[in-house]
RNA sequence: GGGGCGGUAGCUCAGUCGGUAGAGCAUCGGCCUUUUAAGCCGCUGGUCGUGGGUUCGAGUCCCACCCGCCUCACCA
């Protein structure tokens, strides 16, 4: 199970011998009041950050300190805790980085050394002093006085090891936050990325919008949706599992380009590279077409990428080198035909025109992969080929590339290839085995798109994904569409790749897990405070 | 949902053939005024995920369940 044991017996009047630990560190509250401070006061006016402490002094050497004494006041968590007799040193944390202290009996006096014999790992201090060097060379501050900021009573992980358990760094991401600094460092380049994204676009002329998340039609990508009810109006709702509809409407309302970066949500299976909420950048403009969002979107991967890669494109991302510097560019087919993994002829694009041909060919795939393909009676040319290009292409795009023109039956918002209907103006961009963004010409005949959606309700028998009937796109389209193109971004795998995070969750800050069972907090609390004052 | 692996002290982990529970760190007590995984001495700390079963005896073997990780299926 991991994670903190929860109290055991309610009601125990006993102090249970596992909530020892807890125990003690509740009643040093008690002890930190008795020598005048306040365990959970307002606030602390500090001069500089651990990160500014650095910045401001490490250039300066041991005796250019020692004569200036430079006045700082600092504060955060403390994270380690040594002490020789009358003195002792100390590290706190404050945005993910340390300062050491020095604090020494003579310096600080009775009280403030009083305070620090009883301070325990995780609690908030700040501290006044003069910056100074150590013997080792490291800055650090010579305490004069300290202050109580904040008390840690439940015990933190192991200073060495951090917290190792899988399960409760994501159940208690708080922890995993400040025990592991890559946890929080993940975090910090995820915003960097989604910051830049979002200024390559505002500089752009694009407008930031928010569009429903609750939708009475689940609309914009074929996925199982979560379902709730609106008790005043007596209404059901989807959680959106994409905004796109929105966004075209604002695209016929005039707002020729316009992007949101926000949650969708799909009702569908987790693992390493799905949670059921997760973020998508999704942008709009008009009196273009797919091909002029090509070249935009090697930008904006580029731009991602440099953000967090400080100017560099080239990420590591589980052992293998991903590049962003350029997008590789195949058709569907062509992809199929160039990555084809397995022995004997490769097909031909002139193979890929006919059904029978391509059923021969998944017939060889599946004599050679494990995972089989299987097509339904009455499969498509399109849809097999789509098939066959996710088993046999997908899981070999490792370098950034950009994969354009689909079959139309899976893509029932797309504008088709005027020369050839069967397909439309869509590409898909892959890296490190996964599908990043998805993008196409936007279908704006009403007409067409009325059929689109008649075929998929159609499909709704056996598909529970197939796309609902939307009567007021329809109206919208009816007022008349420019000619416009779209992209979705998907914001955790890109960061995933970035930040050489294996899985989805490590790049969520509170993935979705099975409930954890009865936590026992309050009665743990409940508890200390009523033996408080007793024997010890 | 199927398959594989795992859950032992607050944390990180050992635990042999089934023989009655271990280490390091942390905590607690003592010494220590330039340490940094501080050091030295001493003491604590466990319904071994939960519930059954087999057995003279179960952390260990069997069954069910819970939670997690990996994997398969659907998806971005």
């Amino acid at each position: 199970m991991g994670g903190f044991a929860p109290a055991r017996r309610a009601g125990a009047a006993l102090l249970s011998l596992e909530d020892r630990l807890f125990q003690q560190r509740y009643d040093k509250i008690n002890e930190i009041e008795n020598l005048g401070f306040e365990a959970y006061p307002r606030k602390y006016s500090y001069t500089h950050t651990p990160t500014q402490v650095r910045e401001a002094f490490e250039k300066k050497e041991a005796e250019e300190l020692d004569t200036e004494k430079p006045r700082v006041r600092v504060c955060g968590r403390l994270m380690t805790k040594r002490r020789q007799g009358k003195a002792g040193f100390c590290h706190i944390q404050k945005d993910g980085e340390q300062t050491q202290l020095y604090v020494r009996h003579d310096a600080v006096g009775e009280r403030d050394f009083d305070l620090y014999k009883v301070l325990d790992a995780g609690d908030f201090i700040g501290c006044e002093g003069y910056v100074f060097r150590t013997k080792t060379g490291e800055l650090t501050v010579h305490a004069e006085n300290l202050e109580f900021l904040a008390k840690a009573i439940s015990p933190l992980p192991e200073k060495y090891h951090g917290l190792q358990d899988i399960e409760t760094r994501y159940r208690q991401r708080y922890v995993d936050l400040f025990a592991n600094e890559d946890a929080r460092d993940v975090f910090v380049k995820r915003n960097r990325m989604i910051k830049a994204l979002r200024g390559a676009l505002d500089s752009r002329g694009y407008i930031e919008v928010e569009t429903p998340m609750m939708q009475q039609i689940h609309g914009g990508a074929l996925a199982r949706p979560f379902s709730t009810h609106h008790n005043a109006l007596d209404m059901d709702l989807f959680l959106r599992i994409a905004p796109e509809l929105y966004l075209k409407r604002l695209v016929v309302g005039g707002l020729d380009k316009v992007y949101e970066i926000n949650r969708n949500f799909r009702n569908e299976g987790l693992s390493m590279r799905h949670n059921p909420e997760f973020t998508m950048l999704e942008f709009y403009q008009a009196y273009s077409d797919y091909r002029d969002l090509m070249d935009f979107s090697e930008e904006l991967l580029r731009t991602a990428a440099e953000a967090v890669l400080d100017g560099a494109t080239k990420a590591r991302f589980r052992e293998q080198d991903v590049d962003f510097a350029k997008l590789a560019r195949f058709t569907l087919r062509e992809a199929i035909c160039e990555l084809w993994p397995h022995p004997g002829d490769k097909p031909t694009l002139e193979d890929l025109k006919d059904l029978e041909r391509v059923k021969q060919f998944v017939a060889v795939h599946n004599q050679n992969a494990d995972k089989k393909i299987n097509l339904r009676d009455g499969v498509t040319l399109g849809t097999a080929l789509q098939l066959l290009f996710e088993e046999t292409c997908e899981t070999r795009l490792v370098q950034p590339t950009l994969i354009y023109e689909y079959p139309v039956e899976a893509s029932p918002l797309s504008k088709q290839k005027p020369d050839d209907p069967d397909w439309v103006e869509r590409f898909e961009i892959y890296a490190a085995g996964m599908e990043l963004a998805n993008a196409y010409s936007e279908l704006n005949d009403p007409q067409e798109q009325r059929k689109r959606f008649e075929l998929q309700v159609a499909m709704q028998a056996h598909d529970a994904e197939a796309h609902q009937m939307d009567e007021d796109y329809l109206r919208a389209l009816s007022y008349g569409m420019p000619p416009t193109a779209g992209e979705g971004f998907g914001i955790d795998r890109l960061t995933m790749i970035l930040t050489d995070s294996p899985t989805i969750r490590d790049v969520i800050l509170f993935p979705l897990l099975r409930p954890e069972g009865e936590i026992g907090m309050a009665e743990r609390l409940r508890a200390a405070e009523t033996s408080t004052g007793g024997e010890t």
